[in-house]
DNA sequence: CATGCAATTAGAATCATTCTAATTCTAAAA
DNA sequence: TTTTAGAATTAGAATGATTCTAATTGCATG
């Protein structure tokens, strides 16, 4: 597939989905939709095979590949995030509200955690000058309750 | 190598190289001495591809597969810090200072903030009852000032 | 209804890391 | 001082996660 010319997008219409996110027009084939709907639904931050394995209660025949390559798109567009808390698979979220995540050492489970107050990490770090921020990832590790009771 | 006995480890003596931190004693054997060495004398975060380059510089038979265990000796008993912050190689970090890291987005490099104030970043957000936090990772995505100014 | 590109697919390829089994080294026991 | 047990190191295989490739399918426009 060695395309000679480009050409824009094909404009969304008739079946497909859209979803308009910080402005722009995110076209949402009913396989994109799918793992959009998969991930919003869940407070587990899945992993690649998570998200397949759930979208596949749905879409038998879905591979492991339209995962990658619909994550890649709702992540280049902002409608979900990419979390990387240790070595391994990303994690993704949906959660686009902001949040840090709390990762637990002992069973591994990830929590996102709200602010507390307006509050800019950036603004507590001497960055050097003319850095431009676009965003940031707290990840904060430890030992959550269920784990630090029970040991 | 089944070994039917366990034993504690040898206690360093002699040729060893010691390093008191955190209150334990880090053993030390030549290749974790150079592999620390060489992470110390690099402001850059490299990878395991890239430290174990710099360590054959002095150490031209060291194995990638000693350097991945080098690098994890020393985290495990936190003379480094391993850092994530996106898809890909791992990154290390002898900084052990608290500080937080800047990375550009563009050209990839990866810059060492120090906090302004002094700052628990756990106590601005809202955590769960009996969570108990170990340490915090804060990645600040961006653009470097170099790379702001040319583009 | 034909055309062209986007989306999807299966499977191969690549990349990073870990594992395995053999070898070497070192410190303490004999 | 020699022996010896286990730690460290090694090369290369294996595994796991992700990306790439090339072929196919689906859809919207001409």
């Amino acid at each position: 597939m060695t395309p000679s010319t480009t050409r824009a997008p094909t404009k969304p219409t008739g079946l497909d989905c859209r979803l308009a996110v910080l402005g722009s027009d995110v076209r949402l084939t009913p396989h994109r939709r799918e793992v959009f709907d998969v991930l919003a639904s869940s407070t587990d931050h899945p992993t690649a095979y998570d998200i397949l394995d759930r979208v596949k209660s749905r879409s038998p025949h879905i591979s492991l590949a339209t995962v990658y390559n619909c994550l890649e798109h709702l992540t280049t567009h902002g409608l979900i995030k990419l979390v990387h808390l240790e070595r391994g698979q990303s994690r993704y979220c949906a959660n686009l509200h902001e949040h840090v995540h709390f990762h637990c050492e002992t069973c591994g489970k990830v929590i996102d955690a709200h602010p507390a107050s307006d509050f800019d990490p950036a603004k507590f770090w001497n960055l050097p000058k003319g850095t431009r921020v676009t965003r940031t990832d707290l990840a904060i590790h430890g030992t959550c309750n269920a784990c630090a009771t029970q040991s």
